[in-house]
DNA sequence: CTGAACTTTCAAAATTATCTGAAATTATTT
DNA sequence: AAATAATTTCAGATAATTTTGAAAGTTCAG
């Protein structure tokens, strides 16, 4: 396997497991495409890369940045923007538990915290059953909300951020 | 708030949290009408209750069932089938987490074996670049299977299984 | 200020995922 | 064994998402 060939492979398995996780398939292949890149790239080359349009190209890197695991490279001299992926796979990780929270865990820590104000007989047992399974439920979500807000916050600490690099 | 408002609106909430993890909307949703439903369901009644196909809600059962999160009811003297999920939010997050890794981190983790077989200079500063990037994801993905790998085990084992009980 | 180089936007088109419903199949009862 | 009831399948329809590409917008050197 040359190396063009690898890193096609890897591109392209990078863009089936984005989409069993909520992730368009395009956006995972920019995202592995800049991942393996030596070098930081343009639009254009993204474009012949990949195959995809302009537009396309800039939609999909806009959310890479927005996720924080792309970032723009400004080169003195050039006119044209060049693009970079974070190369921390740690950090990668972090980054994209750190949004998912955001984004997943929050919302639903919220519409759980709703439904629970459900005002009603309690002595009806419809009731009670419903309000015991948001209860857990919502147990459950702000664990998960807790543990995951330890680690960034570890990671993101001075010493916990590099007694764990110790390890990786 | 009523109770049918309040299960209205999570089932609207859970289905929306589905299709930001690679769920499709409908069976997030199906999920979450029998994890409020005080007794199993047929089919005709998830049908009515949320006004989808009967081919839709046995595709969608069947799916919740290879999930390990759905279970067919048989009542005796009653011809249909009936459903229930499996209502402990514990033991959910736990057959999710084994499912996910089942079916995504160990794909990935074979990808990435298979692209670190290429066979190339290994002076040549590009394909060293890519080997270090592929081992370092080698090494997270690893890293997180064997940690999900942990959790579930000592979820199935006697002791600890029972110890976990203590905190939730 | 002008115009070339580059980036962004967005309506329409293409693609992909999901759903329907009726026919085929399977299971149960009489 | 035939009738009845329930479940499963799947081709076509529908809906949702993604992509394109050209126009509008921006930036900047001269």
């Amino acid at each position: 396997m040359t190396l063009d060939e690898a890193k096609q492979h890897l591109i392209q398995a990078w863009g089936t497991l984005g989409s069993s996780w909520g992730v368009s398939r395009t956006m995972a292949q920019v995202h592995a495409l800049l991942l393996v890149s030596p070098v930081a790239m343009t639009t254009e080359d993204i474009m012949e890369a990949l195959q995809i349009s302009r537009g396309n190209v800039n939609m999909n890197v806009r959310d890479l940045m927005d996720w924080g695991i792309v970032r723009k490279v400004l080169k003195p001299g050039e006119r044209k923007e060049f693009f970079e992926a974070e190369k921390d796979v740690w950090k990668i990780g972090m980054q994209v538990a750190k949004e998912r929270k955001k984004r997943e865990l929050e919302p639903i820590l919220r519409a759980l915290e709703q439904v629970s104000t459900i005002e009603a007989d309690i002595t009806d047992p419809d009731v009670k059953q419903f309000a015991e399974t948001v209860e857990n439920l919502k147990k459950f979500a702000s664990n998960t909300d807790k543990s995951l807000e330890s680690i960034i916050k570890a990671e993101e600490n001075w010493f916990w951020g590099s007694f764990f690099k110790l390890f990786r």
